[in-house]
DNA sequence: TGAATAGTGTCTGTTAGACAGTATCAC
DNA sequence: GTGATACTGTCTAACAGACACTATTCA
């Protein structure tokens, strides 16, 4: 019988099946109006010239979401104080082993709700990568399963808005009711009744709280200077803004 | 310029940092009225003795769910049609770069929602396994993140049956609104109004059916023979089943 | 002035939860 | 019979959603 240190001392590493990991990130951002994916274009095989999802392969003592963050970093050209303010959590991991065709991949894919950016610094990376409103996803070819992990982080943005007080994070630090009822909107894709929705997020304990303040004018179209607001401590929200029912999805 | 595919004839994957993927499962039932998780003891180093999920490698050529669910099977000597029966979903990925001593492992752990089962079989596996109490868990010292993990799963288990009809899959084929009530109670961890949650759950669209049939005799401490209720086919509750808001998760 | 927007008031239907009550069955 | 359970009825408070209305601002 050895003991513990002994056993990791002889211990072969290259006995177990190698895999490779990769982080990948959904990104997501409001742009005029409009739900955006950050997306780069493929500068080499497999799948060169597709789009596909800012990502690459987990590093030594990098710890998942940390890997996904540094990626998100590179290709956003983001630092600082405005990437802290970025949302990012895991989505789920991805193994099929077809996926990719050099080898076994495990991509670990993340989800981040961003507020609006300027377009991604195009001198960090070879690839070019763009913000892609995600009603022009339908066309597009995708490299790898890109386009269900999409699929997947999109229906979690829409739930996650239904629980938790993030869609703040696709907005500046203050922001009007409206703003935030133009999130909902935009990531669930029909249309809310303004009057309730305003009374319903400030009847929900700790979701925004005043600043105090208001907007210097009124909206473009008219109408009167709105009160600003910020998130507050909340991290769930109770009771939820549910979406209405949708019998299609439940069966 | 290469083409595609004398890129990948030249591909090495060595290039690549290597990482072993495993899966690991957070498998629940409930026996004798208590939550109870299934666990392994170690028989080798690292933690040799401690207690731990099951789980292991992912082979070439294996989806990950399939990974788990062989895992699962192993432990437990399930097949066919009640090993079908049994709920899994991914959990998550856990991949801190210290968490296994001996390298760099990503686990892709996995949550199972499972009817009453028996012992797990001794034969299957040179590790002995059980079916724990979640109670007892706050005792044992567990292998690797595991505890982490553990966490993790609960509380998905918890949210699970807020939204999900996947309370049924702890059940048999047909059961009675007091069994389905015990799971709810059993899982969250306290009482609920045996009244308004019959007919709750009978008031959800596609939660059960009726069979048609009762059980045979009244309860063992008296009481009329039960109506028998099998899943239907909804896949989400609408509306949901939500547990009473508990201020302290919240902030 | 006209149109759009911010914010509030009010009404209705649905739901959660408390409570009560009746019928049925084990012991 | 006694006590526990299955199931139903009723009431109340909370909530979602529809609609209406006022005040404010831009053009």
């Amino acid at each position: 019988m050895v003991n513990e240190q002994e056993f990791l001392a002889a211990y072969d590493p290259g006995a177990y099946p190698s895999v490779a990991v990769t982080v990948d990130v959904v990104a997501l951002t409001i742009r005029d109006g409009a739900l955006h994916l950050l997306l780069i274009q493929r500068g080499q095989p497999p799948f060169e010239g597709h789009w596909a999802l800012p990502g690459g392969f987990v590093r030594p003592e990098e710890d998942l979401t940390a890997s996904a963050r540094r990626e998100l970093a590179e290709e956003t050209g983001l630092g600082g104080e405005r990437l802290r303010r970025v949302h990012l959590e895991q989505l789920g991991s991805y193994g099929a082993p077809d996926r990719d065709p050099r080898m076994r991949v495990v991509s670990v894919a993340h989800l981040a709700f961003a507020p609006d950016l300027p377009d991604p610094a195009a001198g960090t990376d070879a690839d070019a990568a763009i913000w892609l409103p995600v009603t022009a996803l339908t066309s597009r070819q995708l490299a790898f399963d890109h386009s269900r992990i999409i699929d997947d982080g999109l229906e979690r943005a829409r739930s996650k808005l239904e629980y938790t007080p993030l869609a703040t994070r696709f907005l500046a630090a203050e922001f009007t009711i409206s703003e935030l009822r133009a999130v909902y909107e935009t990531v669930w894709g029909h249309p809310l009744h303004a009057g309730n929705f305003h009374r319903k997020v400030l009847s929900v304990p700790g979701f925004v709280e005043s600043t105090g303040t208001s907007t210097e004018r009124g909206g473009t179209r008219g109408g009167p200077r709105a009160r600003l607001y910020r998130a507050s401590d909340a991290r769930l929200l109770h009771p939820a803004l549910l979406r209405p029912a949708r019998e299609e999805t439940v069966r």
